[in-house]
DNA sequence: ATGCTTCTGATTGACGTACCTCAGAAAATT
DNA sequence: AATTTTCTGAGGTACGTCAATCAGAAGCAT
């Protein structure tokens, strides 16, 4: 009465074992008759292969591959600690992850990471990286190896990889917008937008959502132009108060990528904590902390453990050519205030 | 250069792969000393028992039931939906779920449940529900069978319950009560308090989390006493529409429990939807069209499919000895509103 | 009928672990 | 020293699947 196994089914379809697995592993040498009564048979018992069995006798291992940029964010720094944490899980599963940080403004150094990825032989890599040429020809080039790729927190639309692994920015961006409106409670003024670059699809679409939802709701705010901080802790400090210098009526501010750290150093030399309604992405130590002491009101977050073992599972998935559950691999988009803070 | 298995850890240890056997498994027959001489070797190799093939070779079936109110709420029916869709996914790691509702309400009906439960020799128990002596009782003797038992959704913290799935409803009460004193902006008024009942505990916190922010931050609102729908839809509507006509200067909503349905009948009647700061619990088709059309401001939600699979993997984890990754098994109390929704 | 190709059957040995038996060694007891 | 008890070793079978072999059957064209 257990569950069917392959004799179950070589019996009921009449064949022998033998051919059992040739229909079921699709290799060749049976008749398509033959193959079909075999799927009969399978759909009949309702067999369902045992892939740890599986695994076990084709002593198949996995190694993925995990590039990211070397960028020193403390939500990069998240995401590689979440890897590593994913990673541990993973060693039962017979699967192995490997990260490499890549210099993405170094072209020279980006050529010798993509030749030395192509050597290793990989069976999944996760890229997070602005889309290039360059990017979606290494894409291609592994897709033609047949190696499995999916675009993890950026997504990388026009190349040929598998899946996104990561959030809709557009989306992030409006309900920073909404939550922004909403907080700000029909006061008029103007929000200070900060970011690290604007050359980053992501922060463009965050930000594009964020201005429709404020021009499409709340006509008595207005958004600044973006001041760039470029991943330069006193540079987005310095940029940060110029724009709040230059501008009356600051009502709110918005930290559409990495660069809190320079933002809440001048929040609170000038003590304006309280007075802002204060939107960023990214929870992350830091960022935590200053939401515990409510400098941050809002903190829009996409979880890094699950960014990491959602990859991993899809790589996986993907090579054994199975189906992910797309629900649970969906990456929601959190609103995390002090009151939910994990 | 694979991983090390038994048979390396034997040579390792200087002793045979039926003593590392019964070292590993705690069999009796085995000298203090050996023990450690293996549990050396395992450690210098770093060896990982492959917990597929431990249990391919001890032919283990899990099996799990998961005990859940029989109360007609969308929340529950999203419940049982995860519930399925993560036992497709479970067929292929051998184990089983097994959904029972249970009449609470109903002490003969629930005594028949509960030996019949016992009787079935299970694995693990998902158990749903208030906690009272009984279910107490009941737990206490599914421990001493040494069968594994999780509380889900709602905790039982007296009980002898392995874990507890599910959300912290105090905080999500303060998360609630956080977002309608800040979507209500500052102007005063009453909050209406729907709930099926007050005699759940969840409820209750919920209710304390929401009324302590309110108090703390928002002195201008003030929460009138519950009003009860008892999970009839009609009884909902009426007795929501009484405490709005019984109450001047009403400025929002709080949906603390099932009754979505009754409360949205109310509020199209009298067109209070956009007048209205409404937070509800629990994202379900309903809810989600509310929040879409825009009646319903902010969603809590606790994500279904993570419960149904947190659930099943501690069970899991429960029954071969293995940790838990806590991380992965923290639910979120989700905010949603219609920017973000999923 | 003769070859020739394309399928199919029967059998076998992995994979890493569990669990059983039986004989014999080592330790503890008399 | 003799006996009992407690350990340990060697070896085997099993779990469900993969992968390979080789012999032989069925189908096809000449």
């Amino acid at each position: 009465m257990g569950k069917p196994t392959v004799y179950d089914i070589a019996k009921e379809a009449g064949v022998s074992l033998a051919t059992v697995d040739r229909a079921l592993n699709a290799r060749l040498g049976v008749r398509k008759v033959t193959v079909q009564r075999v799927q009969e048979a399978v759909q009949k018992l309702g067999y369902i292969r045992d892939i740890s069995a599986a695994n076990l006798a084709r002593q198949r291992r996995y190694k993925f591959v995990f590039l990211l940029p070397d960028t020193p964010s403390l939500f990069l720094q998240g995401l590689r600690d979440a890897i590593t944490e994913a990673s541990v899980g993973l060693v039962a599963d017979r699967s192995e992850i490997l990260t490499v940080q890549v210099a993405y403004q170094d072209p020279v150094a980006l050529m010798k990471v993509f030749s030395d990825i192509e050597q290793m032989d990989m069976d999944g890599v996760a890229v997070m990286g602005n889309e290039t040429p360059m990017m979606r020809d290494m894409i291609a080039r592994l897709k033609a190896r047949g190696v499995a790729v999916v675009a993890w927190v950026t997504d990388q639309p026009n190349s040929e990889r598998d899946h996104f692994v990561g959030i809709d920015n557009i989306a992030a961006g409006r309900t920073a917008g909404m939550l922004m409106g909403r907080f700000s409670a029909g006061c008029t003024g103007k929000i200070v937008m900060v970011v690290n670059t604007m050359q980053s699809r992501d922060m463009v679409e965050r930000r594009m959502g964020f201005d429709e939802v404020i021009a499409a709701h709340f006509p008595n705010l207005e958004t600044l132009p973006s001041v760039e901080g470029r991943d330069d802790h006193a540079r987005t400090a310095k940029v940060t108060a110029q724009c709040i210098a230059g501008n009356d009526n600051i009502v709110g501010l918005y930290c559409i990528g990495a660069g809190m750290r320079g933002v809440t150093q001048v929040l609170k030399e000038q003590e304006l904590g309280d007075k802002l309604i204060v939107v960023a992405h990214d929870l992350t130590e830091h960022s935590k902390a200053e939401l515990e002491s409510g400098l941050v009101d809002v903190i829009i977050n996409q979880n890094v453990g699950h960014l990491a073992r959602s990859a991993t599972r899809i790589l996986r998935a993907q090579c054994d050519g199975v189906d992910v559950i797309t629900s649970q691999e969906k990456i929601r988009i959190e609103i995390v205030i002090r009151e939910n803070l994990p």
